[in-house]
DNA sequence: TTGTATGCGTTATCAC
DNA sequence: GTGATAACGCATACAA
């Protein structure tokens, strides 16, 4: 581990001015090609290897991107990351991942550390009420929020109809002849979690029906979380769901665990409409899980050009700064064994 | 997006000096409590964000910490991505994510990049064939090597005993009365293929049997790899197996996507014994996925810690630089409702 | 206890 | 086409 080269280093076996070697490793236009050969062979040879760190003081340009993230060992935040990392290569930037756990506390370390790490712009998937700091930080470099949006953040977003992703199972399950449907979701202060309540609520609002509110169990998105709500829902021997519809990811992880836990026979005592479309869900129970599946990658997607995109108009000074941006993409509803009509009373 | 306050501005409001201002917010004993409190709330009113490049350039010491995996879609690196996250975290330092998709050139291509941005280490799980230049460049800093073992490259490893993940599991089947065990497994060329091969291949050798070469399938570690493979050695209707293994977590995701496309009957038709512990194995088909559990979460975690304590004890001299570290987790088999005798004969 | 000066590796601005 | 020099933001050896 001998110290590294630099370009004063090449610059001084070659008998060249710093410079000279700089601008002909940056291929500029006002060295001869020879030069540049000599110096290529010589920064080869010696094993010369840039310092970005450098190069962004100097110019002002960083090449890291930050992505805060709740977790990163579901599917769906994996899924979201792969997306990303794959935008982030192609446009020659580098992911530097920061894990929140849902703690806004962590989350407004992290957001620190990437301010000082002055990393070129930020995708946030926001804690349930980031603290105040973590906002200012934020405004003040190019930030896109992915999935959640967070209030007072005035930045552009990517996400999905949230009200539809709960709306179209809810009313699948009521069409089917369920009345007493359980949602087990995030919570309110999450603007997935709020918005998808409402989704569920106008299912039954727009079926003329009454919101069976004994059946709603909101929480922090977490699969313990969800397992503890479903075990409690289904602990009220004489108000019992026919169905279970969930709000997230993770959430539905925790149900089906109740579920297997308590070893219900699903659709039979119950049916279950599940959210995500991470592989293993076509393969849960006897013939698969019914689910809402998202576009996430596509999302993600989006969301990492669209991040590329303002961060090198930036300097090109058409500052399309207007109003910020919002995406939305729709939900489809995966019927799977795991639903049917409800059992017949009488 | 105003430029950023550095020390100096600071050092001007204040009427200080940079070095007094530095060292006051670098709590440095030698500065008066008085003035420490002033220059802090100076650097809290200013909104001042230190500037970990800079830094980093002046003492040498980088917060960046690299990780390579190949894939962080599958629960089996994200959980090493979270296990990872969390040690950097705790001691101070970023991971930058960079996903090689298996791809020689690409991990590459990020090692180059990593290199410039000088992160302080590198947790790598190598591609099966690495360029040569990547080793050279990873030899020069901090590099553990996880899970898999690049031949040539002289860093620690942590990881576990490849060769008793597959012979456990095979040998379980053959105590079962199986004899036509096939194996889905990771090419040769990767250090855990070749040694997972030698497990599978091990257990048929104790039990004194003839090896089935006529089942074995290897190839990149891909679910669509595995998927292909598998539903080759079943399109051989008078040599099919009664059983197949799996030698890692994505291969496995493919043989159970091909086992669902043909329509198979588990345990009847075909005993199944998978890889991994993601959460969801356990509630595949109707009761569960057999898979080889392995402690994926443990090996990260000391990895990382190892890492870290390399790092830092770089600078105090004690260069117990001995011989490469290596540490090895043992498997251990979970039986579920896959798995079954074979059908009997005659 | 505080201030001055220097350099980390690069790029940009001059000059030649 | 090339070179000398300054500057990016910070930490540290050396003075005071």
């Amino acid at each position: 581990m001998s110290k590294a080269v630099t370009i004063k280093d090449i610059a001084r076996t070659l008998g060249l001015s710093v410079s000279t070697v700089g601008r002909a490793l940056a291929d500029s236009t006002q060295i001869s090609e020879e030069t540049k050969a000599r110096v290529r062979q010589a920064a080869l040879k010696q094993g010369y290897v840039a310092h970005s760190g450098a190069r962004a003081m100097r110019s002002g340009r960083s090449t890291l991107i930050g992505l805060l993230v709740p977790d990163i060992q579901n599917d769906f935040y994996g899924t979201v990351a792969q997306a990303l990392a794959a935008c982030c290569a192609a446009a020659g930037y580098q992911l530097v991942l920061a894990v929140t756990d849902e703690n806004p506390d962590v989350e407004l370390s992290h957001v620190r550390g990437l301010m000082e790490a002055r990393v070129a712009g930020v995708v946030i998937v926001g804690s349930a009420a980031p603290r105040p700091e973590t906002l200012t930080l934020l405004a003040r470099i190019h930030t896109v929020q992915l999935i959640r949006r967070i209030a007072g953040l005035d930045s552009a977003w990517f996400g999905m109809d949230d009200a539809g992703c709960l709306e179209v199972p809810t009313a699948a399950l009521i069409a089917l002849g369920h009345r007493r449907i359980a949602y087990v979701g995030g919570a309110k202060e999450l603007s997935t979690g709020d918005r998808r309540l409402g989704g569920y609520q106008a299912a039954f609002a727009r079926a003329g029906l009454e919101i069976p509110h004994d059946l709603i169990r909101l929480g922090p998105p977490r699969a313990a979380a969800a397992a503890q709500m479903f075990a409690d829902l289904w602990s009220h021997r004489a108000a019992r769901p026919t169905a279970v519809v969930t709000g997230g990811a993770r959430l539905t992880v925790g149900v089906l665990e109740s579920i297997a836990d308590l070893g219900l026979q699903v659709p039979d005592a119950l049916s279950v409409i599940g959210f995500g479309d991470a592989p293993w869900l076509k393969w849960w129970g006897t013939a698969g899980l019914s689910t809402v599946a998202l576009p996430v990658r596509d999302i993600a997607a989006s969301c990492g050009e669209y991040l590329m995109r303002r961060i090198n108009e930036n300097g090109e000074g058409r500052s399309a700064d207007a109003a910020p941006f919002h995406a939305m993409h729709a939900p489809h509803l995966v019927a799977r064994s795991s639903t049917a009509a409800p059992p017949q009373r009488d």
